[in-house]
DNA sequence: ATGAAAGCGCTAACAT
DNA sequence: ATGTTAGCGCTTTCAT
């Protein structure tokens, strides 16, 4: 039988105190009597006391609460940057909610009410890939609750308790294919996502700028869109290696994709690195894994968590007289060298 | 500037109804006229009025909020029944709240008293490895609240609202090890974990059945305890190749650990898996890029996050009168086998 | 150093 | 069909 839980008011009458000096004993706070304490703690033991957070953040209004909106907790990303933020949430004392929107809106918009209902102090979202509405996000802004958008962003949506956490692609690809381009490879290929996400189009963009800064040529035939999977990956990997002059490296934007190409690649007898070099993006668990080990642009997704709650938490704690919104913060890529790419 | 929140009374006093009413015409309650739940509705949409969750969830006694409790949110497994779980509880109208406790014992206890603070009305945990000590179960038995636990289970700690969902891993391994002997393996080795853990008791009771069933002795120099990591695999197999008579086959109790055995053995020239053939558990995604291929067993993990809420409603509506509490659900592995254990 | 009293926002039993 | 009242458990101001 549930013994109802022992409450404030219980530990007052079985000492004989009042409610607000047993509150008082219990934070801890000064002008109570060591001795009174002392006896509040004990009995409070006893009884399993346990705070109901619920009346106190009601009471307070401060709900201790962060509220996490990912389109889903699969893969290898969002997992890790959801590790990031409860990680970092814990040490700063607060409670975490987290939502799915499955990649879609309408779910994404119920979600945000349910945070808002359940007087989160701060949101973190990364949108739904089929967001192209923020209507919801305008009554976050409205009440005034810190806002982190990180990964994937709303344009144009400002607010002094806006701000983002993003991920330089650009600056990850480029450093990528200049490092391939070093080893000695002309003719460097890429798969890529697809455009109407930024990540793609950035990273799309850093291929094609290193290229040019070096003055290679940029051959569109090498461009390949290509499902982000070791299938896809694998296809496409095929498809280059019919033209009449195959690549000597292939920068992909995804790990996945990356592993499906070496694959075929060295079924058709091409030596990796020294006939065809490969780099990833990600770096995920089994790059390490490969044969060889295949290099890697680290994204640092539990550092996107945690920076993005320090960012809430700059945001809750600055009040209303800060000028302007937290700059939006853009997280430096690694190239990781491994094996894969190693000509020298 | 924080325009505060409009609250129930506030409708009220605009539209010269009690709050009760409000609160009524909002929950779509039968008596009240339908001319009034319009105006309500009309007043609460421009107002943007936001029901407080933490008071109704107060006054109710009941927070619809669902505590889950694991290791920690990276890897596979995790990330993939905390999706699971989000998921279920999002159909079943609940909130969660993820909390990690970082495969260690004071910080499981910590956010124990964290989830009973935040009044949720069942827990999902999932055991550190570390954890021996379980009072701080206790707490949660008395209270009565709802306790399931997932994969890593506590034994002989009953209660009439605590369950369990396991993964049959007795039967997993046994599967594996049988496949390993009808490959014609004669000398297969076991990496183990803490057998304080059921899951690595399970598996190992499962490899010594089958070789037992199969009339090959059980030589316990090729049980080692490894930890679960490629280094611990790479080390737990440097151990094995130095026994004068080297096994010929290593079920591993997970698949970081055998893919580390399995690149020690490769730089010691065996070939996998004519020399020595390898099995892992957990099916993680990588086991599809090594090399050769790790075979390994399936866990279906997201169908266990889903079974474990779906127990924990049950038991939510069961009432005090149910008898005795649910029976542990036990999910069913599945053997893959790939080519690092396919010798014919 | 302690107590009395009020109230956070909501709901539900009990009126009318 | 609507209102009155009380209270969930806690914190906090204002006494004393």
């Amino acid at each position: 039988m549930a013994n109802r839980r022992a409450s404030i008011t219980d530990l007052a009458k079985a000492l004989g105190l009042s409610p607000s000096t047993i509150s008082r004993a219990l934070s801890n706070h000064d002008d109570v009597s060591e001795a009174t304490k002392v006896r509040v703690r004990q009995l409070a033991d006893e009884l399993h006391y346990q705070p109901n957070q619920l009346a106190a953040a009601l009471r307070r209004g401060r709900s201790n609460t962060l509220g996490v909106l990912v389109p889903h907790i699969t893969g290898h990303f969002f997992p890790q940057v959801v590790h990031g933020i409860a990680t970092e949430a814990a040490k700063q004392g607060f409670n975490v909610m987290i939502c799915q929107s499955n990649e879609d809106t309408r779910q994404e918009q119920k979600n945000i009410d349910l945070l808002m209902n359940s007087q989160v102090e701060g949101i973190l979202v990364s949108l739904a890939n089929s967001t192209h509405d923020f209507s919801h996000f305008e009554a976050v802004r409205q009440q005034n609750i810190p806002l982190v958008f990180f990964d994937r962003e709303v344009e144009d949506f400002q607010g002094s308790n806006v701000s983002s956490v993003l991920f330089d692609d650009y600056h990850g690809a480029y450093q990528a294919v200049t490092h391939l381009i070093e080893q000695g490879c002309v003719r460097i290929a890429h798969f890529r996502g697809p455009l109407h996400l930024n990540i793609h189009k950035n990273r799309l963009q850093g291929y094609r700028d290193a290229l040019t800064d070096h003055h290679l040529p940029i051959d569109e035939a090498l461009i390949v869109l290509c499902e982000m999977t070791p299938k896809g990956g694998g296809q496409a990997m095929r498809q280059l290696l019919k033209l009449s002059r195959r690549p000597d490296a292939v920068f992909s934007a995804n790990d996945l994709a990356a592993v499906g190409a070496m694959q075929v690649a060295k079924a058709h007898r091409l030596r990796v690195p020294t006939d065809i070099a490969f780099i990833g993006f990600s770096n995920e668990l089994f790059t390490t894994f490969t044969e060889p080990m295949l290099s890697s642009v680290d994204q640092r997704c539990d550092q996107m968590g945690k920076t993005a709650v320090q960012l809430l938490q700059k945001m809750l704690k600055g009040g209303p007289n800060r000028v302007g919104p937290p700059k939006p913060i853009v997280l430096k890529p690694k190239l990781l060298v491994r094996e894969s790419s190693q000509r020298k």
